[in-house]
DNA sequence: GCAGTTTTAATGTCAGACAATAAAAAACGG
DNA sequence: CCGTTTTTTATTGTCTGACATTAAAACTGC
């Protein structure tokens, strides 16, 4: 574990970047200790905060976690699956608000991907898994819901579908793809109607997956997205034509 | 912006929240300089190396950057795709390295996933995005490979292949799926054999997405996951026989 | 006006100190 | 001798103050 001297910049970016390729690489095992902060600061030639800086730098990713006291430290990290979920779920929602990710694009390729784990749960759906899903459908028929209650039933809801999949990677990587698009259903408001629709769908995907119905499921899940897109272009429809009144 | 003077532990971490609440709020938007570290200390009444160690924790997800110089100071970072997918690979590598994910799970994920780009690649897919797996296609057949070069371009045709879906946000969240599997792709030694069965499905599917056939691509995508997993498990299966005899 | 120089405001790095913590070691009491 | 309490100790957490480095802006001389 060594930085290159003839680098002039940033050393703790180098000393993050040397620890975390030695975790990586499997140098370092999980519940390892890392030397201590001196110990470190004496290895690389620099000082203490420079150090500490780097440690805080893989701390923020999870990698490390520090502990107080006389047998403490910094230990290498068992990345968990909900750390990553979380790191997966912030990295996704800034990538859309920060990227002009337009909300077709959006919702393509969050129903694409969760189109990809219907055959999975049709498959081996459980009955916890069925459960949580119409605790959610219970949930969103009650007509008085806020928006953003109705919204966050509806992720539930599918986070419970994919989550029938069984398949804790795939979950992990569609918690991203299902949470990030939160934000942006946040600005449609649903009408009574809208919201029966939508439950029915919902109803709809819950049914096929019980009778592990892949392509009736499927297509639910289709009918939903197309649903969503309709919704969202009238939404923004209405925003911008307030906004022509306001501005003009 | 403010912090919970109540809250007795790790301040940079309660920094870096407000923080980044603050820019996954809107509050703070793209290229907007935050305040000085000095004055930030002052208004979140701690000292400067605490403050430094909770923007360093930003810096390090890609939030912000730092410039030095009179105008220097911290901006929101427009996070980028590129930087989403790097943190997004690391994350899924050390995610299925720690956790003893199984080849099967891992493999499944991935290729449930990659089918769900098929349609659109079928859809959508340019001569250029076609050039690039065929290039790939290309470099394969040569037989004086190495196997980590083989896995490598392996990983890069099926990057060409999702890419070809035409949705940066798919791109994104694969890119950890497809990344994530190389470094168990690279415990498998293959034959010749293999590999010319592996280039003939891999020129199955680009043929596939060239004639705009999403079904055969997604069987191809199907036969290829099969073949994966069948040479994992004799794999995994020969290993483990020579750690059986030489251990008694 | 323009080129070169100086100033200045900001981050980057360092040194040293003390506080807080938690485990181990030592002291104590039964 | 064993269990409990106290002390020690190693480590991270935080602060103060200083200097180095950088890059833009202000200034100066022509």
């Amino acid at each position: 574990m060594k930085i290159d001297p003839k680098s002039t910049s940033d050393l703790p970016v180098q000393i993050a970047s040397a620890i975390r390729d030695a975790i990586v690489a499997g140098e370092l095992i999980v519940d390892q200790r890392l030397p201590s902060e001196a110990e470190l600061a004496e290895q690389f030639a620099v000082s203490r905060p420079t150090v500490r800086e780097a440690l805080k730098r893989l701390a923020a990713q999870s990698l490390i976690r520090t502990q107080r006291g006389a047998t403490g430290g910094a230990f290498v990290n068992r990345l968990s699956f909900k750390d990553a979920y979380s790191q997966q779920i912030t990295t996704s929602t800034l990538l859309l608000s920060m990227n002009a990710v337009s909300f077709e694009t959006a919702c393509e390729a969050r129903f694409s991907l969760e189109r990809a784990c219907a055959p999975l749960s049709a498959q081996r759906r459980t009955n916890d898994h069925l459960s949580a899903m119409r605790t959610e459908i219970e949930r969103q028929s009650n007509t008085t819901l806020s928006d953003e209650a109705f919204c966050a039933s509806d992720v539930a809801f599918h986070r419970a579908f994919v989550d029938s999949a069984g398949n804790p990677i795939i979950s992990y990587q569609l918690a991203g793809a299902v949470e990030a698009m939160q934000p942006l259903m946040n600005m449609i408001t649903f009408t009574a109607r809208d919201r029966a629709r939508i439950v029915g769908m919902h109803k709809d995907i819950a049914d096929a997956v019980e009778r592990h119905d892949a392509a009736a499921a499927e297509a639910g899940l289709t009918a939903l997205e197309h649903e969503n897109t309709q919704l969202a272009l009238s939404a923004f429809a209405a925003r911008d034509a307030a906004r022509q009144t306001s501005n003009g």
